[in-house]
DNA sequence: TCCTATCTTTAGGCTAATCTAAATTTGGAT
DNA sequence: ATCCAAATTTAGATTAGCCTAAAGATAGGA
């Protein structure tokens, strides 16, 4: 039997730096808003020509890493966000030890990281882990993916469905980031960052009503156990 | 003006990590035998194809890191050497800290410190040296190329003039690894390792008698003092 | 001296990642 | 309903590193 192109389930193929970057860069660009990237957005925050994106993008789908819809937009495929996550991971991971153990300069973590995130061996990530205290937050206060990749659960946050009738909170994410359920909260204009307050909600596990900036919203099911809130924050 | 094709002393273009492997390993082929390092040797050593090398020498000799003479091997300019010092401290450097504040367990260190030896700032490199308070030798007892890349003198050697009439010793190596004394001395079969016995000197800054495997010279000037000895070692 | 085995270089190609310039598509404004 | 500006893709080229196969140089032994 000829051996599958498709590399069924198995390691992820160590992926090139540039790979990981545009990983990484899709990752960040449509987290807020769960739709699907621009290939100019793209292309200015890698510092690249739009047409070196499109050709990439276009060898990311090839491998499976991306779902590139031409003219449309782009997204990560699950195996992307792997990809994605494992270098944030070793981002932040970086940065903490650099500045906690070794006292390198806040200015000076960043791009020394952003280096290194693409080199540093699984055995030594758990190390530096390890020696940190698996840390769940960076210096900056950034959320650093755990070594299954989920990112840890926010202190006191709790799931939108917990909050008390009349309670008002800040809606912060969706708990694994799902980009069709941000997609289709966006849509509404529930955007991570949104004021919510509880107005009230239909017995027997009905739907909440709950008003977001002014507008109000009957949301239910598995969405109001997913959405993850926490104390009203101030305008920063 | 034009810019000078030449960039004529100015910082050494951040070598690609080709260039560095390949910077390093005519280093440590030549540093026995102070002779050039043949173009198959080189593949080997670095796991390409005999006509990878061949190119990659010439391209190395049009940016002025070696000198290449066709057919009769290469070997490093001084900015060439400059280019394998600071990998090689790095290396050491990195094996060293993975070892001592990780605990990387020494098997893994050379692997990792192969890949990240490229990609560590100068900065990093300096804090990593700082914690580990200087060292001039890694956990293999390798010496470490200081800051200004010069390898730490050895405990207990001497300049070749140092030893007394009849006085035997082990010739180590030539003081800064200069390859043309190297190369002289290797024409002579006088090579690191070597026992070496001092029968006599002339007087008045005169050679001295030096009895090398048998074998007597007379050696003087500049090269008994950049010739280092330590005492005699067992057979290895 | 000459011949051949070995080493080295040349020739021609490939992939990854990038560029510029020229189509092409899309979607909003008229 | 049409058109145009902006976004995107295609086309064609470049550079770094690598490969195989073929041609050329060197040097040691007969």
């Amino acid at each position: 039997m000829p051996p599958s192109t498709h590399a069924r389930h198995e390691k992820p193929a160590a992926a090139s730096e540039a790979i990981e970057d545009y990983a990484k860069a899709i990752y960040t660009l449509s987290r807020r808003s769960g739709a699907p990237v621009g290939t100019s957005e793209l292309a200015a925050r890698l510092g690249v020509a739009p047409a070196t994106a499109t050709a990439m993008l276009k060898r990311l789908d090839g491998i499976g890493l991306v779902d590139h819809q031409p003219y449309h937009g782009v997204s990560l495929t699950p195996a992307g966000e792997r990809v994605a996550l494992e270098v944030i991971r070793h981002h932040r991971l970086l940065e903490s030890y650099l500045s906690a153990a070794l006292g390198m300069p806040w200015d000076r973590v960043h791009e020394e990281a952003e280096v290194l995130e693409h080199y540093i061996s699984e055995e030594l990530e758990e190390l530096i882990a390890a020696k940190l205290g698996e840390p769940s937050h960076d210096p900056h206060g950034d959320p650093i993916p755990g070594p299954d990749l989920e990112f840890p659960e926010e202190a006191g946050s709790r799931p939108l469905e917990a909050l008390e009738d009349g309670e008002t909170a800040t809606f912060t994410r969706v708990s694994d980031s799902d980009s069709q359920m941000l997609r289709y909260l966006a849509e509404r204009g529930i955007r991570p960052g949104a004021h919510v307050m509880v107005k009230g909600r239909q017995p027997f596990g009905g739907p909440l009503f709950v008003e977001v900036d002014g507008a109000e919203h009957a949301l239910g099911g598995e969405l109001v156990r997913r959405m993850r809130v926490s104390a009203a924050e101030q305008a920063r």
